[in-house]
DNA sequence: GCGCATACTTACCTTTCCGTCAGTACCTGA
DNA sequence: TCAGGTACTGACGGAAAGGTAAGTATGCGC
């Protein structure tokens, strides 16, 4: 296993994954329960949401608090890291937002 | 198809692909011929960076030039489009570089 | 005329990713 | 007692992504 080439190349790795930057934008309001993401990030299935929350879990990314109730809650937020992560994120954001147009225009599939 | 629910959802449909951001990276310090691109992205095969530059081509991020010499000589460089990208991957560059050894120590596999 | 360098192209195969669907456990209220 | 809400878990299969290896065209220098 090869070390990472460039600091873009580790970012890409942890923000890799068809849902994570839709979990990244959501959490970014505020911890919010497994229940809400899955309604906030609309087409996901509950499999798909929470693989890629225990992912983004062991890489530090969000933070995973169960509340012990009936019915059960389980709240996810972004950790220091995350949060991190996501300031580094709004440039790209920005950019995407800018050029949507054009980007939709070009797209495949 | 839906269309992106928002720009960092466009901005990662674009740099997804395992060999762009370094693509991305190598092209930041001018126009570089194939053959060098290459040698600069270790681990590439010659397919799959064709295959990496003509989806960022089509999407007006990198711009290809032939020379029609012999032997054949092509440039790839980036578009105005594709330099504001870059730009705006600068931050999480950044970040992952900021945080490359704990990244390293959560990748899996 | 032979090997070399350039920049590809293609067929084929493996691996990884993602979606569908069914099932689990717990307590609540009707 | 039975459906409903919560947060999962796991088997299975297809599609997409990526890798391997071989072949193409061109002209140069020897």
């Amino acid at each position: 296993m090869r070390a990472y080439t460039c600091g873009l190349d580790a970012a890409a790795d942890v923000i890799g994954g068809k849902w994570k930057p839709r979990i990244l934008w959501a959490l970014h309001h505020g911890p919010m329960r497994f229940g809400e993401l899955r309604r906030e990030i609309t087409g996901v299935t509950e499999k798909m949401l929470i693989q890629q929350l225990r992912e983004l879990e062991s890489r530090d990314i969000v933070h995973r608090e169960v509340f012990h109730q009936v019915p059960p809650k389980v709240e996810y937020s972004l950790t220091a890291l995350g949060q991190s992560l996501n300031e580094a994120l709004i440039p790209l954001d920005t950019w995407g937002s800018d050029h949507l147009t054009e980007l939709e225009a070009s797209r495949v599939r």
